[in-house]
DNA sequence: CATACCCATCGACGATTGTGGATGGATTCG
DNA sequence: CGAATCCATCCACAATCGTCGATGGGTATG
């Protein structure tokens, strides 16, 4: 990638203009990184992801060294933003990757967790 | 992407194991997504991805409607975590993007912006 | 019906984060 | 040298976050 030099010359108190960044693009891509700046959602996401199959909430109780309210509370997270979605069977709650994921957070997944 | 069934069987009081998932891996990957969960450090490595160039400071001050220690504080996280380094010129310093950044963040970063 | 299990919600707590005012070092210009 | 500009650091404050105990609803088993 070619990177451009610094520029020679610059007057003092005078600043010059960023690339246009589109706010709502800012915003919305933060959230995101938001609902995955935690090891323990990560390491939820990344389960479901290399298992393609829907996960027992129950399991994530059992395997992650927390108690089963804050399993909860970041499932809960990442159903909110829309990464999961959940199906009742009997007394157990399936997870899964929601079905129709951005193509963009798809390929953003794809690289962090392969 | 093939998904597979949900299990029709299932034990009460007995749960199943999960996928690994590298802590390591999770709590690395936790620390980049927190570096971007934000939308001014995301609107600052977005300006540094399409500059393709060296940004001074004052023009992200000058730029965003935030304090000068606001910028200061955010770009300092970004230098912390590896993503961007900064070179001095007078008494201007410019930020770009690290130079042998690791491959994934690059296509991570690649996938967000672009 | 009574018990056991699964799970979401609530309330509370300490920890972390985003923000900006004040300050001071560094550099350049007149 | 004195003034102005650029920038990092320190400090304080409100807001958000991660965590867990307690609680209660829902469901299956005996």
């Amino acid at each position: 990638m070619a990177v451009k030099a610094l520029p020679m010359v610059r007057q003092r108190g005078v600043c010059c203009g960023l690339p246009d960044v589109d706010a709502t693009w800012a915003s919305g891509t933060a959230d995101l990184m938001k609902a995955l700046a935690d090891p323990t959602r990560l390491t939820m996401i990344a389960s479901l992801w290399k298992a393609k199959a829907p996960i027992c909430i129950c399991d994530f109780t059992a395997g992650l060294a927390l108690s089963q309210p804050t399993i909860s509370h970041h499932m809960a997270k990442l159903k909110e933003i829309g990464l999961v979605e959940s199906e009742k069977r009997g007394i157990w709650i399936y997870y899964r990757l929601r079905a129709n994921l951005a193509p963009t957070t798809r390929r953003v997944l794809a690289q962090l967790i392969s």
